[in-house]
DNA sequence: CTGAAAGCGCTTACAG
DNA sequence: CTGAAAGCGCTTACAG
């Protein structure tokens, strides 16, 4: 193997025989005699030159590299927002550092401490945060120092003790929307299929979806929740431990699109048909769900947009005194996998 | 806004009363004396001191970023590769830089120099390369220095001029495969959704598909195959075109799941029911196509495995004198979307 | 083991 | 407009 040899800027300002500073202009498109200016590009075109952009941003010029965190990039929620994100991205000439934490707090922390060494301008996290004080603590101890530098942070969902600029879905208000509407379709006993309490995102949508049936007379009962983790698999385990148990509810909600498929693929290995036995809603709207048969009622959430947002934000610069905080909302969207009991 | 000001090694070492070169020393966990040593962490720690990435890689040591570019992130297949390709770089410590090139040749080739710029120790191509001379040609001229300079090329799927690292999923073999077992369950008249031609996949997957039928003394004639792009819309237009002219094929084999999304969407759009009316297929295996209804028959795929393997290969040295490459199989599996009509 | 110094490859005032 | 030079923040031989 050849030593790790690059050409180097050097090497074309030799070939077109000037100065460092001269090729360093010629190449960044600044005021050089055209005559010079052919004579660089010439050369690094036939040297297949390319800057260097450690050098470049040690030195100075702005670096094109923003990070990206998100908990599973395979999951369909993530994909989608990440999605939007790689088209501002694009549009920006920007290159995305994307991290995956497979939805570990820990990991999360140490890969905001990477892209912080790597200089990036901006930070987005998408994917709600923990409600857990010692996550929070660690996690302000990155951004903190990382904000005075100069660094941008924008997050997509809920992050309580983060005041950075926010791209907010509904979450309590879709919730709560979906309560009215699963209760205007007859139904009055409940089950929720909710993921790990530590998210900000379970709060808020099982706090939205509690209240209004509240509001309506009718509680959720801690034996109709259950939790399981953000996943298919877990969807389909809550899903099944609540046929075990069983089911008394003629509605089933999943935190989650992604839930409410597994939800699904449960019932339908019990023997159950969604809409028939039991109904089935969701929220996201991931691209998916309406092609499901049957096609899964959801909350839906603009999210190539929620991406979009975030991205946008962390690109400009923020005049203001205060956070910007983006409200995205959510839209009941009835499909065919809830029934109507009246 | 305050000056982008950074605390550097210089500071640490300063409140640490140490040499730059023992602070580095130190933070890098190589042999100093006990006692200094925690005199830097500690300035490190209360200062929130990170490295600066760009100085360190400029510096010599090595960077621990890789590039990896898809074609579309949102796509469940790239999304499940991406998933493989992440968990390795977790597991290693890595931080994955991500392009999406939304299936835009010329973009692919700007990422590989911007992928090139920054020193990325390796560069992942997942997807089908273009079977374009001209895309060729300048791919390779981008690759050629950088893989002088050290760099490692992995890439999935076959890119025909490309001489590099490939994890190559079975792609003609499993079309073959499909295609006998759909003779197997009694088909004789097939139609095909394909991709952009230029696709090496498109040609592969449609290329061991249609030999195998003509070994069964079956040809497929040219308005029997319908190209559009590889998404569910994409499948959706071509399989509604397909009716449009009046179809009289009983099966209909989609290149890719997202394809036969569609083409079923479109097929139940049209009153027809999957499989009594019409048999479907795809090719790949993505998560979601289980939960269908009917689940779909498909090409099963190992794609995280695919990004893995892609990942691993990128990140050990290649000894030998020639490319290394991975051949990945794809089982059919036969589930309810296709019907026997012997 | 520790420190002074060179060097990585650029950009950008500063003179000319 | 062009060039010589300083400097970005590290790492790593090279002495001691």
């Amino acid at each position: 193997m050849q030593p790790r040899t690059h050409v180097t800027l050097e090497d074309v300002a030799k070939a077109a025989e000037v100065s460092l500073a001269t090729a360093s202009r010629a190449l960044n498109g600044m005021r050089v005699t055209p005559q010079l200016r052919d004579r660089v590009l010439a050369a690094a075109e036939q040297l297949a030159y390319t800057p260097n952009a450690h050098a470049r941003a040690l030195a100075g010029a702005s670096h094109r590299t923003v990070g990206v965190i998100c908990h599973d990039i395979s999951d369909p929620y993530f994909a989608a927002v990440a999605g939007g994100v790689m088209r501002v991205a694009g549009d920006n000439d920007l290159l995305v550092m994307l991290a995956s934490t497979f939805r570990d707090p820990e990991r999360e922390i140490a890969y905001v401490s990477m892209l912080r060494a790597e200089r990036a301008p901006a930070i987005l996290l998408t994917g709600s945060g923990f409600e857990d004080p010692r996550w929070e603590r660690a996690m302000e101890a990155e951004l903190k120092p990382y904000l005075e530098g100069g660094g941008r942070v924008a997050v997509v969902s809920r992050h309580r003790s983060l005041k950075v600029d926010s791209v907010l879905p509904e979450n309590r208000a879709g919730a709560a929307a979906m309560a009215r509407a699963l209760l205007d379709l007859g139904h009055r006993r409940f089950a929720v299929l909710a993921g790990p309490p530590a998210l900000t995102t379970v709060a808020d949508r099982l706090g939205g979806f509690r209240d209004e049936l509240k509001k309506a007379g009718i509680t959720l009962a801690t034996s109709d929740i259950v939790e399981a983790p953000f996943t298919r698999d877990g969807g389909y385990g809550a899903m099944t431990e609540l046929l075990d148990r069983g089911l008394t509810a003629t509605c089933v909600f999943a935190l989650t699109d992604v839930m409410a498929i597994g939800a699904c693929a449960a019932l339908r290995d019990h023997g159950l048909s969604v809409p028939d036995d039991v109904s089935v809603a969701g929220f996201d709207d991931i691209p998916i769900v309406r092609d499901l048969t049957p096609p899964l009622t959801t909350v839906a959430l603009p999210l190539p947009q929620l991406g979009e947002q975030a991205m946008q934000m962390a690109l400009t610069e923020n005049t203001g005194r205060r956070r910007r905080i983006v409200r995205l909302g959510g839209e009941v969207v009835i499909r065919a996998s809830t029934a109507k009991l009246v």
